[in-house]
DNA sequence: TAATAATTAGGACAAGCGTCCTAATGAGTC
DNA sequence: GACTCATTAGGACGCTTGTCCTAATTATTA
C-alpha cells in the first residue's frame, strides 16, 4: 500500500486544523468536513486519532527538515542562514498573529493533555535546535552554540506568544530588526555585513 | 449574596485545573472531584462554563495587579522591579516547567478556541505590559518604554515556552542571568549596581 | 418549633465524541 | 461478465460533555 491519496488528504487537513483549532478540539466531523469523507472510513487509514497526530507530526518533521536542507544550501553563512530562521516569522506573520507558532502552540497542548505523542512534538523543536546550533559552531562559538540555539528558538517563540496575544504586526517587525542586530554582534568582523545598527542590545 | 464559600473553592480548583490541563480539557466532573461536590449544583453559582471562566481570569488580574502592586512597594528602584518580575521564573520554575505560563498558555488556547474570553485574558499581559512600561519610562527611556516592556514580556514567554518542552532547570537559570545582564544596560550608570556582567549582549 | 430561604445532590437530557462494524461501492484481473 | 480485493459510506455503540430540572437538605428567621 503506496501512501493512499485519501490519507495524505486527511494528515493535510489534520495538520491545517490541529494547528488552527488545536488537537483536542478538533474532531473527526472537522476533518472529514474538510476534505469531504464519511467519518467512517478513517479507521481504514488509521487505528486511532492519536495515530494521526503522530502522522501529522512526521509530516511536519520532514516538511521541517526539508525547508532546513534547503536553507543549508541557500544561504552562504551561517548568519545568513540563521537569519533565514528568523524571517519565518515574517513569512508566516498572518498565521502566527492568528494561531501562534504551530510547534510552540503543539507541544504546549501536548504537555498539558499529558499526551503520550508529546515526546515527537518536542522532536521538532530538536530539529531547529540542532541546525541552529550547527549554525552558531560553524560561526566560531564552540561552548556557546547551544546556548545560543536555545537564545533564538526562545526569542523566537516569545515574539510568537505575544505577537498572538496583541496581534501586533509592527511587533514582529521590530523584534526581528532587533534579532538580526543582536546576531551582527556573533558574526564575525570579516564577514560581517554592513547594516545599520543602533544596537538594541 | 456575599461571595459564597462554595463559588470560592469553585474559582480555586477551576483555576488550577485550567492551569495544568487547560481549558477545554477541564471537566465539570473534574472540578466537582477535586472539591468534592455534586456536578448538579455548578449551575447554582454559574451560569455557564464560560462564566467560570471569566471569574478565573477576574481572580488571577485581581492577583496579579496585588502582586504589581506588592513589587512597586518592596522593591526601592525601577530595575530591582523589574527583576522581581523576572525572578517569577524562578520562583514557579518548576510549574512554569510542566505546564508553562499561565498567561501565555491561557491566551493561546483561547485563541485557537476563538473563544469569547480571549479578550479578558489578554487583559492579564497588559497588567504586566502596563507596569512594566511604567518601570522603563522610570528609567528615562521615554520613547522606548512600551517596546522595552514587550521585549521583557516576550523574552520571558520564550524562555518560559521552551522551559516546558524541554523541562530544563538550567536554560531557565541561563536565561534569567541574561534577561539581568541585559537589563542593567538599560539602567542609568549612577543607580546602576555591581554586578558581574560576562554580557552576551 | 414552625416557616421560609439558601444551598445542595442526583439524575435526566440532547449533543458530540472516538471507536467499531457491516454493507455497498469501486477498480482491476481472470 | 464474474471474481477478488481495496476503499468507502453510514450508522450503531458506549461514553463524556455542558446544561437543566427537581427533590432533598441545610441554614436562617419568626
Amino acid at each position: 500500500m503506496k501512501t493512499s491519496a485519501t490519507r495524505e488528504q486527511i494528515i493535510e487537513a489534520a495538520d491545517q486544523l490541529f494547528y488552527q483549532q488545536g488537537f483536542a478540539h478538533t474532531s473527526f466531523s472537522d476533518i472529514a468536513g474538510v476534505i469531504g469523507i464519511s467519518r467512517g472510513n478513517f479507521y481504514y487509514h488509521f487505528k486511532s486519532k492519536d495515530e494521526i497526530l503522530d502522522a501529522v507530526i512526521n509530516e511536519r518533521l520532514q516538511n521541517t527538515q526539508d525547508m532546513l536542507d534547503m536553507w543549508e544550501e541557500a544561504a552562504s553563512t551561517p548568519a545568513a542562514r540563521i537569519r533565514s530562521y528568523i524571517h519565518i516569522l515574517l513569512t508566516n506573520r498572518d498565521k502566527i498573529m492568528r494561531y501562534g507558532c504551530p510547534v510552540g502552540t503543539l507541544c504546549g497542548e501536548l504537555a498539558k493533555l499529558d499526551h503520550c505523542e508529546r515526546t515527537e512534538s518536542i522532536r521538532l523543536f530538536d530539529l531547529f535546535r540542532t541546525w541552529l546550533r550547527h549554525q552558531f559552531t560553524q560561526l566560531g562559538h564552540k561552548e556557546d552554540a547551544d546556548r545560543l540555539a536555545m537564545h533564538v528558538l526562545a526569542w523566537s517563540q516569545g515574539v510568537a506568544t505575544l505577537a498572538n496575544a496583541y496581534e501586533d504586526k509592527d511587533f514582529i517587525d521590530q523584534e526581528i530588526q532587533m534579532i538580526c542586530t543582536w546576531l551582527e554582534a556573533y558574526t564575525p568582523p570579516a564577514k560581517r555585513p554592513q547594516h545599520s545598527s543602533d544596537a538594541l542590545h
